[in-house]
RNA sequence: GCUGACGUAGCUCAAUGGUAGAGCAGGCGAUUCGUAAUCGCCAGGUUAGGAGUUCGACUCUCCUCGUCAGCUCCA
């Protein structure tokens, strides 16, 4: 695509640069702190910038205030930019006497002839520009975060401290940008998870492993449902599995020389020694091979909801969203080549509709292809190439957006892989779609063709939620705990007034009970204003509070989790309104 | 795994070297109440675990485990 930049783009850069201004700016506040720092990368990222420092020491949260009122003081100085071209040589000189060897290491790195430096004030960077005039138009600013990053993102390499912050062209913009923050944490997985009693992942049972307590239970339940029913509706099948296997099948598989760094210790049993399973992938192959497998066979379309276990490096485990024992809303599709296209595109397909499903918009596509240095990848250039243009046609055919990114593909073939967008703006790699050419000769799978030839069958692997931790995690952020009727745990509970309407709101509960209404009863001897305190809190879709009048002529008073009170309505109709508002999923 | 911060009752947080405290939640009792917290009493802790320094450690040091922010790596 190359379309015309509009205004909104022509915005988009200019805060780009005068976020990278910003990034100078506060490089030079650093170093009037610290004289001796050591600068590496200050770029503008997609919310604010960021620039890395070697310091002598460790930044606290404290220091901010100081860095700001400094950056402050420059910016009040509008001191203007300046922009010199000098030889790289030159500019190696300068940046060795300023004791800069980061600097000098990316002159060298560039390979250019002349490099620009900028100028503002004291400060003096290796940069390429543009800047704004002068650091006065630099909008209202605020450092957020200090965390460690390796200088070049090498983790072999020395880790700097990098300084988050951010920028905008007005208040309110920052406003509304750090309110987006609050908002983030206010829906944040973990905390929701702890107050609405959905899950836990505790010391005592390990990292990266969690329990589902019944109410989060309910709703992964839910999702799981309407899972099965649209892959019954979508042609597949389903599997189940076991969580271990012999680690031969592991070394067939080509899992134990390209993904043994993601697996947990083999088991030994009877001097046999067995894996946990890091994929779900070859049990379906050796399903698939138990018998002569014909063309008119293809394809099949095998789902499973798989737990599979993967050791994850210590500091990457986060919630939901990254655990070390998932269940992978995985599928294995068998097909000829020439079905391979249509089988790719129907996952796209199915895997938007599953998004839209449940109320997402936002995501993105990223066709992940191998990087051909990396020896991990297995299988030939041809291989690669046709599962590439397989995956390539499908998006095509759809006329979908997606980003190439090269060195992504997993050992076994090339992917497409869709991101959920979550509450701060974070990606998470939900569905993906694999072609594989690689499994299928390593097991020797065939099916014989009209010919009455054995042929190399294809396989794809995909998921169309990603893993239920994940999209559980993604899911409650989503909705902020507030989970449409068809997902709630709990979706109605009923709130007596006093112990004399016990009776009747008891064959009101029942009452939904029997409609398939997930409905509790709050029969403590509290007032109404404690009952339904609780259930707001609870996020309960519907509150009905049951009185005299109610148990005088058959009705309850509805009250929503928004606040709205809709007063007294006959039960039939509630039960009717209940049922229907769970049946359209929304 | 790496850098930094952190770990006190179920939860949110006090107590900066002198033998641990509050609010909410929980239990018991009273209150029978109309749309976001009724009152009182009770109980609850090997201060993550271990070692050390000290007359004395929640507090200082070291190790281990875990959490958080990010980096690196992925459903």
């Amino acid at each position: 695509m190359n379309l015309a930049r509009g205004p909104k783009e022509v915005q988009m850069a200019d805060l780009e640069t005068m976020r990278h201004s910003a990034a100078h700016v506060m490089a030079e506040a650093v170093q009037q702190l610290f004289p001796e720092a050591k600068l590496g990368f200050g770029p503008a990222i997609e919310d604010g910038f960021y620039y890395d420092f070697d310091l002598p020491r460790a930044l606290t949260p404290e220091d901010f205030p100081e860095i700001e009122a400094r950056m402050g003081q420059l910016i009040r100085s509008a001191l203007p930019f300046r922009r010199e071209e000098i030889s790289a040589g030159d500019a190696e000189a300068l940046f060795q006497s300023l004791d800069q060897p980061y600097k000098v290491e990316q002159i060298k790195e560039l390979g250019e002839q002349t490099v620009s430096v900028y100028r503002q004030g004291n400060f003096v960077d290796l940069c390429r520009g543009p800047h704004v005039a002068n650091t006065g138009e630099i909008g209202p600013f605020k450092v957020l975060n200090v965390a460690g990053a390796y200088w070049r993102g090498d983790e072999h390499r020395p880790m700097l401290q990098r300084i988050y912050a951010t920028a905008f062209q007005t208040k309110e913009e920052l406003d509304q940008y750090l309110f987006r923050l609050a908002e983030a944490a206010r829906r944040d997985h973990r905390k929701l998870g702890r107050e609405l009693d959905l899950f836990s992942i505790q010391d005592e049972l390990g990292p990266g492993l969690v329990l589902w307590h019944p109410k989060g239970a309910v709703v992964r339940r839910a999702v799981e449902d309407f899972w099965r029913e649209q892959h019954y509706r979508k042609g597949y099948q389903l599997l189940f599995s076991p969580h271990i296997g012999r680690l031969q099948l592991w070394q067939t598989s080509g899992h134990v020389s390209s993904y043994k760094e993601n697996m947990f210790s083999p088991i030994e049993v009877d001097e046999q020694f067995y894996q946990l399973k890091p994929m779900n992938c070859p049990y379906a192959i050796l399903i698939y091979k138990t018998k002569i497998r014909s063309y008119r066979d293809l394809p099949l379309r095998w789902a499973e909801l798989g737990t599979v276990y993967r050791y994850e490096r210590s500091g990457v485990l986060h919630g939901l969203m990254r655990v070390r024992g998932f269940t992978q809303d995985d599928a294995h599709i068998f097909c000829r080549p020439d079905q391979l296209q249509a089988e790719v595109a129907g996952v796209l397909d199915f895997a938007l509709f599953m998004l839209k499903s449940f109320g997402f918009k936002d995501f993105a596509i990223d066709l992940s292809v191998r990087d051909p240095s990396d020896p991990k990848y297995l299988g030939s250039d041809e291989v690669w190439d046709r599962a590439e243009s397989a995956l390539l046609e499908a998006l095509e055919s759809r006329n979908l957006p997606y980003n190439r990114a090269e060195g992504e593909a997993v050992f076994y073939g090339p992917k497409i892989d869709i991101r959920l967008i979550d509450a701060i703006g974070r990606s998470w790699q939900g569905p993906t779609i694999q072609v594989d050419f690689n499994m299928p000769k390593r097991f020797d799978m065939n099916y014989v063709g009209g010919d009455g030839q054995e042929h190399r069958v294809v396989m794809v692997h995909r998921t169309v939620l990603g893993s239920m931790e994940r999209f559980m995690g993604v899911l409650i952020e989503h909705y902020a705990g507030a989970f449409p009727v068809w997902l709630a745990p709990v979706q109605a509970v009923v709130i007596p007034i006093a112990d004399r309407h016990l009776e009747y709101a008891q064959s009101v509960r029942d009452r939904l009970l029997e409609a398939g209404v997930r409905v509790d009863l709050d029969e403590r001897r509290e007032k109404v204003n404690y009952k339904i305190r609780e259930a707001q809190l609870n996020k309960v879709p519907y509150m009905l509070v049951v009185g005299d009048k109610e148990a005088a002529d058959g009705s309850v008073s509805v009250r929503l989790r928004s606040g709205e009170n809709q007063g007294p309505r006959p039960l039939a109709q509630v039960v009717e309104t209940i049922t229907r508002s769970a049946a359209s999923k929304e």
